[in-house]
DNA sequence: TGCAGTGTTGCTTC
DNA sequence: CGAAGCAACACTGC
């Protein structure tokens, strides 16, 4: 699954190819997954089209490969677990990969999860920028710059920033009362403004924190020694220190090694990421803990399961 | 063979 | 308001 860390090497790489082209056409084969969003003079209906709506889809791909054409990619860069291209003419093109999507450039290896082509960009320079997705659950959004950048102002702060600090972290995390005026913090709860809720969720929460899924929330619990059933108003200051620490290292690690490619995720060039050498206890269930020998386990939070350790990890 | 499991987001329901 | 459930989709493994 792309999470922050995969989003990441597949922007990277993009960067030193795709940027400064220009898109002159594009083809699908699933014409739900693009979408015209807010600036092109359309009602939230019209955009929000049902599946049974064929025809109104084939109008809205249309518009959108109409719009799409001719614009030049002036920057690429990511936000959680979203790729933007910003374009020429204030446009900007999100990419939200979600489970099993990822983009692929030019040439790339051959793979079973490299051939679920069904999207295709075509570019100024006869090269071809593709998104295989198997559950195509992937979005593709064309929005105007200043509208997107408002949608995702929504989302949390950035894990990896240097603005992160330890005490944004323990603010963001543990809620803070809201000044005058200002929006409610999401999940806000108690008169003290302390946050409630699994520790596990709250870091897969993207409004509280941006970027982290179920593989880096299971891994950073497990080094952090922190119960992925622990209340978050219930931590320690010594185990917000070890949680944000691990944050630090496994993201960036991850980064490093290219990210992880258990399942689907692969670079632009269709290979995978080394991730998997360091992964502790995502889809561990039963085999012995690394620090103790105690068998992994598996259980359900919120309807997503977590891995952890029982024992090393103290609820 | 059939059906639960897989993870992200957004919408619906309570 | 929040949280829980479910749908979107296709393939794997028991």
């Amino acid at each position: 699954m792309p999470e922050l860390p995969e989003v990441e090497t597949t922007i990277r790489d993009l960067q030193t190819k795709v940027l400064s082209r220009t898109f002159i056409d594009v083809w699908t084969d699933f014409q739900k997954m693009t979408r015209l969003r807010q600036g092109f003079g359309l009602r939230l209906d019209e955009v929000g089209l049902r599946p049974d709506e064929v025809g109104g889809q084939v109008k809205n791909f249309e518009q959108f490969k109409k719009e799409l054409k001719n614009k030049k990619i002036r920057k690429i860069w990511r936000r959680g677990k979203n790729i933007i291209f910003e374009l020429s003419q204030g446009y900007s093109l999100l990419i939200h990969q979600k489970l099993t999507g990822h983009l692929l450039y030019d040439k790339w290896e051959e793979d079973k999860v490299n051939s679920y082509i069904h999207l295709k960009f075509f570019l100024d320079n006869g090269k071809v920028l593709a998104l295989s997705d198997l559950r195509k659950f992937a979005k593709v959004e064309l929005w105007k710059t200043k509208d997107l950048k408002k949608e995702l102002s929504s989302l949390g702060p950035e894990p990896l920033e240097k603005d992160f600090t330890f005490e944004k972290f323990r603010e963001v995390l543990k809620g803070k009362k809201a000044a005058k005026g200002e929006p409610r913090s999401p999940r806000f709860a108690g008169e003290a403004g302390q946050r409630r809720g699994k520790i596990k969720q709250i870091l897969m929460n993207q409004e509280i924190i941006a970027g982290i899924g179920n593989i880096y929330s299971d891994e950073v619990l497990w080094k952090a020694k922190v119960h992925p059933f622990k209340d978050v108003s219930r931590l320690t200051e010594k185990e917000l220190k070890e949680i944000y620490q691990a944050l630090q290292e496994i993201l960036r690690k991850a980064i490093e090694l290219r990210g992880e490619s258990i399942s689907d995720y692969r670079d632009p060039a269709g290979r995978k990421g080394r991730f998997d050498e360091m992964r502790k206890v995502y889809r561990r269930g039963g085999e012995k803990c690394s620090r103790c020998g105690i068998k992994i386990k598996r259980a359900k939070i919120g309807g997503r399961s977590a891995h952890f350790c029982p024992v090393c990890q103290k609820i």
